[in-house]
DNA sequence: ACAAATACGTTGCATATGCAACGAAAATCG
DNA sequence: CGATTTTCGTTGCATATGCAACGTATTTGT
């Protein structure tokens, strides 16, 4: 007897478990925590992910470029731009020109915006101290592998 | 002396670095490993993300409605409609009304899809060879760890 | 058996996205 | 210095997305 999925024309198809897969188990685990926080504060704030990381990122790093924050979060240049400028409208993010470099946006929050992130900072929290007490004592090695992940696959 | 980022209103914006964020380090590296993959067969055959989730599950299963690939590969019933249609049109999928169930729209794969699959599978493979290898010892406890997130975070 | 409720798949529509192109500004190099 | 390249942020455009609404088919409940 011969292999079970053995076909004529010799191009076997493997047996593929698309559910076993790392980068689709990956795929589907940070789109269910993403959604279940962006539905936190989607509602009661209106916020968006591409928003939220924005605020986020300008509350922890005090101020920042277009560039920046492109990097640091990365996202790609125009979808930060356009979050900057919604944010702007809405009164949360002031944009202003760098005094030196005038290729560049200063973006900072507002008093507004801040008060925004202290009250979003702390549902993220929660759901972070939700995770760890989830994955308990496995929760740092899990980390640590992302971080693997993430520097192996950047770039 | 006092907590540094005390301010006068009483609203302490936490100390919060994004990048040390779960869900965030989660949705980057989840990312980061589906570009790696999708590079590789957007240009030589093609195939966006979607088709190519349609694809596998019909492979894996051997044909499916359009429902039973919305639930067991978590897209929307739209863009597994799309994707469909899109293969159907590339002559990969055939779309069929199933016999019992006239709602119910079945799908499989024509041979020439079945031959994409058997060339695309590969790539996923080794991919994933590389991932258990980056990962050494702790793959395991990873991909549980995952599986652990996917079911306290489904719905 | 009939009416109401539900399930399935497609489509219209408003919005979001990635990518390339652009103008302005700065850095580089001869 | 002056010319060329590179960097930065925005915008136009084609495509992708999510969501609701719809038509058709089946199931449920009376």
């Amino acid at each position: 007897m011969n292999d079970d999925s053995v076909r004529g024309d010799g191009a076997v198809p493997p047996v593929f478990d698309l559910t076993q897969f790392t980068p689709y188990k990956l795929a589907l685990a940070a789109q269910l925590l993403s959604e279940a926080l962006a539905r936190q504060y989607r509602q009661r704030f209106g916020i968006s992910i591409p928003d939220w990381r924005v605020l986020v990122h300008l509350s922890h790093s005090g101020g920042a470029s277009v560039r920046d924050i492109e990097t640091s979060v990365v996202m790609e240049k125009s979808k930060v731009s356009r979050a900057a400028s919604r944010l702007e409208g809405r009164g949360l993010v002031a944009k202003r020109p760098h005094p030196e470099d005038k290729r560049l946006v200063h973006l900072s929050l507002t008093d507004a915006g801040q008060a925004m992130v202290a009250e979003i900072l702390p549902l993220a929290q929660k759901l972070q101290a939700r995770i760890e007490a989830d994955l308990g004592a496995g929760f740092d090695d899990f980390a640590a592998a992302l971080d693997v992940l993430v520097d192996k696959y950047n770039l």
